[in-house]
RNA sequence: CGCGGGGUGGAGCAGCCCGGUAGCUCGUCAGGCUCAUAACCUGAAGGUCGUCGGUUCAAAUCCGGCCCCCGCAA
C-alpha cells in the first residue's frame, strides 16, 4: 500500500521498520524538525528522521501543517493512507482527509485510558495491571478517533518504562501491519471510544522524578519503574543527585528517608524501598552494592 | 562555542589544589579458624594511574592537544 509515515521517537521507528518489512511503499516520511538537543546543543535529527534517511526515504520536517502549501504537498503524494505514530504535531482536517483511507494512528494504551503524550510511563506510575496498543482512525481530537484494532499486554511487577516501551513498540508495529491488511480487505469495523474511563497521560514534568520518602513505598516503586531508564527517579544526598533506575520493596520502618541497613533499604512513609540499580551525577549506572563501596550511606543516615 | 562531573589493579572510590615509595572498601587465589557460613584471621597475585606530547632531577599529581563515558539543560 502506498503510505505516508509520520513519527518522531524510537517508538515510531519500530512501526516504520515493520511497514518497510511488510513491503509497503513509503511515499514519504514526516518527522519533527531537527532541533538543538543533547549535550553541546548540536542539532540532531529525530530517530525516525535518521532511520528514514538510512533507508533512502524522502523526509519532510515541516514546523506546521496548517498552511495550504504544506497541505498541498502532503496531498500531492497521492498516498492511500497515512500511518501516524507519536508524530508530535496536531493534524488539521485537510491533512486527515487527504489520503483516500485517511490517517491511522498507533497509540500505546488501551483507549480511552491514557490519551496524550506519555501513556507508557503513566500506566506504570498509576499501577495499572495491564495496558496495550490501540490502532485508531484519526479525527481532529487528541487520541479520540474510532478504534480499529487493539491488543492487551500485562504489566509485570518489575516492569520498567523501558521494557514496556519495547514490548509495546513491537506489538504496535505488528498491529499496524495487521490493520493495514484488514483495511485493504475491508475487514475493519470502526468502533467509537467509550465515554467512560477517559484519562490523560500528561507529559512527564521535570520535578516529577523526585522521590518523596514520605510517600508509600509501593508508589515510589512505581515512580522508579515508570521513569526508568529515562528520565529517572532520584533523591538527593550530600548535595548530590542520585538516580534510582531499579528498586525492590523492602521490610522495616523508621522515619521516612532513614537508611535501614547496609544494603540501602530506605524507610518510606509506608513500607521501605531498596534501590538496586543507581546512578550518581557524572557516572554510569551501577548496582547498589558497587555504589555503596565508594559512597558511604550507613544505617541511620537520613536521606532528603 | 549552552552549564558541569569523570576516565587510578576485576568492581566502586581516595590521592591531584601543597610534584618524590599506588591507598581504601570489595572481588579473586592460597592457607588458617569454625559443626558451618556471604562471618572472622593470615598471606598472595593483579595497575604502562584513558591517550599523545611538554615542563622538571622527579609527574597519577603541573601545562597543552586528542579519544571515550556521564549528569543538567534542551
Amino acid at each position: 500500500m502506498r503510505l505516508i509515515f509520520m513519527g518522531t521517537p524510537d517508538f515510531s521507528v519500530a512501526v516504520l521498520a515493520a511497514l518497510i518489512g511488510a513491503g509497503h511503499d513509503i511515499a514519504c516520511v514526516y518527522s519533527q524538525p531537527p532541533r538543538p538537543a543533547g549535550r553541546g546543543q548540536k542539532e540532531r535529527p529525530t530517530p525516525v528522521h535518521a532511520f528514514a534517511a538510512v533507508h533512502g526515504l524522502e523526509v519532510r520536517t515541516p514546523r506546521s501543517l496548517h498552511d495550504a502549501e504544506a497541505q498541498a504537498a502532503f496531498a500531492a503524494l497521492g498516498a492511500e493512507a497515512a500511518v501516524v505514530a507519536a508524530y508530535g504535531l496536531i493534524l488539521p482536517k485537510p491533512i486527515l482527509v487527504a489520503p483516500r483511507r485517511g490517517c491511522l494512528n498507533v497509540h500505546a494504551s488501551l483507549l480511552p485510558r491514557w490519551r496524550g503524550a506519555a501513556p507508557i510511563q503513566r500506566a506504570i506510575m498509576a499501577g495499572d495491571a495491564e495496558t496495550g496498543v490501540t490502532i485508531m482512525q484519526m479525527d481532529e481530537g487528541l487520541d479520540t478517533g474510532d478504534m480499529l484494532l487493539r491488543d492487551v499486554i500485562a504489566i509485570g511487577p518489575d516492569e520498567t518504562a523501558g521494557s514496556l516501551h519495547d514490548r509495546l513498540a513491537e506489538l504496535g508495529a505488528r498491529l499496524m501491519v495487521e490493520a493495514l491488511d484488514k483495511l485493504a480487505a475491508g475487514h475493519l469495523t470502526p468502533e467509537s471510544q467509550p465515554p467512560d474511563g477517559v484519562t490523560y497521560a500528561a507529559k512527564i514534568g521535570k520535578d516529577e522524578g523526585r522521590l518523596d520518602w514520605a510517600g508509600p513505598a509501593v508508589e515510589l516503586h512505581r515512580l522508579v519503574r515508570g521513569l526508568s531508564p529515562f528520565p529517572g527517579a532520584w533523591f538527593e544526598i550530600k548535595g548530590e543527585r542520585i538516580k534510582v533506575l531499579a528498586a525492590h520493596l523492602a521490610e522495616g520502618s523508621a522515619a521516612p528517608g532513614t537508611v535501614l541497613d547496609d544494603r540501602l533499604a530506605v524507610a518510606c512513609g509506608e513500607g521501605a524501598l531498596r534501590p538496586l540499580r543507581v546512578q550518581r551525577a557524572g557516572k554510569g549506572p551501577m548496582d547498589a552494592d558497587a555504589f555503596l563501596r565508594g559512597f558511604a550511606l550507613p544505617p541511620g543516615m537520613v536521606l532528603a
